[in-house]
RNA sequence: GCCCUCAUCGUCUAGGGGACUAGGACGUAAGCCUUUCAAGCUUAAGACCGGAGUUCGAAUCUCCGUGAGGGCACCA
């Protein structure tokens, strides 16, 4: 049998990163077994169905490499993708389901639903309607009473949940009661619609998080009431809250040790400057093991040994600092021009004009200090910001005494000024020996530390030299000439 | 309240009766290196939720607790 898996989100709201996680185990599992993977949308509720958030959702798989063989853009075989284009199919067989004694039309009203409810009725619902006379059922639809269609959920016995990660999960029946299988509107609800979906589109294996385990049962019974064989079931566990309690969500915004806040939504780790490939193999870490002992992989590497049954069915937070530690090896990965290029549109966020090829010069000496494109910020803000001109009193210090200094900036000055060839070992070798000559010990320490607060105005910053080289030979003199000028005339 | 799931270092995890003195990774700390910050290298601290049982032997199997999470809609 092909090994065909789906992910089937709804649209309410825009990607989560849980989600990815999910669709990104889906995804393996196809490709692993060779089979396929299909996007289907489930938006048959439609009251809370976001603007936007469909396009988000194939955005953001499309931005992970998440390809998928069939979907709402690509067609295939067993469309329609969109539950909301499908709905004849479910009126269909919600119907065979009334015609073959599985379920029945139940007229309650909201009212009567929530007196029930209030009367303290079992799942607020008492199956009044069941074994309503077929007469009766007639006169009620004659008159156009609305109803909805619910299924016989067993009376007694007990449902077993095959699930490949947890084993055989046993629920007594009289947990449940009759679901409502088709709403008043003539839309299913999700039981209908996934069971009829999965089954009509072949789907082998169904992923969905463990807050679906509680009502499996209700899809086991309607796969047999149907006829069909039900798919393998796989309950993923719940992704937590890092700091705080509960499941990842927006809605309770947790923060890092470091203080920072903790990445939801997809499109935040897009914004934040994070590498598709890093952040998959972050999830792919989560809940799964890659073996021998190693954590980085690609997901080429990751298809090969893949396996659904493989997963852990503990509870998980996302270790965001493993994140950060991944995507800086990523980082370090890419060629210099590949970076400035990934890193400029971040700056151009910040209204700045750049020049990849001047960006490029500092790439070799940033891609070792950023652990997301966005790091590059504070690294690189000198060279489009006029930087403050140092008070002397930050130009001298012990190990590099007021005259010594002065004389070192001047010949540092010189040198820049006439040096031929303007590249990083270059004046890197120069501006050492000028370093050290000038200062008490014997290292050029001192003298650069000096400079590189009056080339980029921060104690903090990629190597002086590549500083220097990217800022251009002109800026850098100018800067350097206004550091000159704190030493006063002698 | 009822039902379901889960439980190894701070975190992500390996392990599935003897190979466990419980392994790896991130993070943390220290040292080295050094042009600041990083990176790199070396080292260190750090865990089987508790209690019963099964067994010659339990992190591993069973039960009971406890804790955490989830579910009980004409939402998915």
């Amino acid at each position: 049998m092909t090994v065909r898996t789906r992910f089937a989100p709804s649209p309410t709201g825009y990607m989560h990163i849980g989600s990815v996680w999910a669709a990104l185990f889906a995804w393996l599992h196809a490709r692993h077994y060779g089979g396929q993977f299909i996007l289907r949308i489930e938006d048959t509720d439609t009251k809370r169905t976001v603007p936007g958030a469909q396009e988000n959702l194939l955005e953001t798989l499309r931005w992970f490499g998440l390809d998928w063989d069939e979907g709402p853009d690509v067609g295939g075989p067993y469309g329609p993708y969109i539950q909301t284009e499908r709905q004849e199919l479910y009126q269909k067989w919600a119907n065979w389901l009334v015609e073959n004694g599985h379920a029945y039309k139940c007229f309650a009203t909201p009212e009567e639903l929530a007196q029930m409810r209030e009367e303290g009725v079992p799942f607020g619902y008492d199956r009044r309607y069941r074994d309503f006379p077929a007469d009766k059922v007639a006169e009620l639809e004659a008159q156009g009473k609305p109803y909805v269609i619910r299924f016989k959920m067993p009376l007694e016995g007990e449902t077993v949940v095959p699930d490949l990660l947890r084993g055989d999960v046993t629920f007594n029946n009289d947990q449940f009661t009759d679901y409502v299988l088709l709403k008043s509107n003539g839309l299913p609800t999700y039981h209908l619609a996934v069971v009829v979906d999965d089954h009509l589109m072949e789907i082998s294996h169904i992923t969905r998080g463990v807050e679906w385990l509680n009502t499996a049962p209700i899809h086991v019974n309607l796969y047999q009431a149907f006829g069909w064989e039900a798919p393998v079931f796989v309950h993923l566990p719940v992704i937590l809250n890092p700091s705080g309690k509960g499941k990842l969500s927006k809605r309770h915004q947790a923060f890092t040790d470091s203080g920072e806040k903790v990445l939801v939504r997809a499109d935040e780790f897009m914004e934040a400057g994070y590498l598709p490939e890093a952040v998959l193999n972050f999830l792919a870490n989560v809940g799964w093991t890659f073996g021998d002992d190693q954590e980085k992989f690609s997901m080429e590497e990751a298809i090969e040994r893949f396996d659904l049954a493989d997963v852990s069915s503990s509870p998980t937070k996302l270790p965001y600092s493993k994140l950060d530690w991944l995507n800086s090896l990523y980082i370090q990965e890419m060629e210099p021009r590949a970076l400035a290029e990934a890193v400029a549109p971040f700056l151009e966020k910040e209204g700045y004009k750049v020049d990849v090829g001047q960006l490029e010069i500092l790439m070799p000496a940033l891609s070792v200090r950023l652990k997301k494109f966005t790091d590059a910020l504070p690294f690189v803000r000198f060279l489009y910001e006029e930087t403050p001109v140092p008070p002397l009193e930050k130009l001298w210090d012990k190990k590099l005494p007021l005259p010594a200094a002065q004389n070192a900036f001047r010949e540092a000055r010189n040198f820049l000024a006439t040096v031929d060839s303007f590249d990083v070992d270059t004046i890197g070798e120069g501006l050492m020996l000028i370093g050290v000559r000038n200062t008490s010990t014997d290292k050029a320490g001192p003298f650069l530390g000096k400079l590189r607060l009056v080339i980029t105005g921060q104690k903090v910053s990629p190597p002086v030299f590549e500083c220097i080289v990217a800022l251009g030979r002109l800026p850098s003199l100018e800067r350097i000439d206004a550091a000159l000028a704190q030493f006063g005339q002698d």
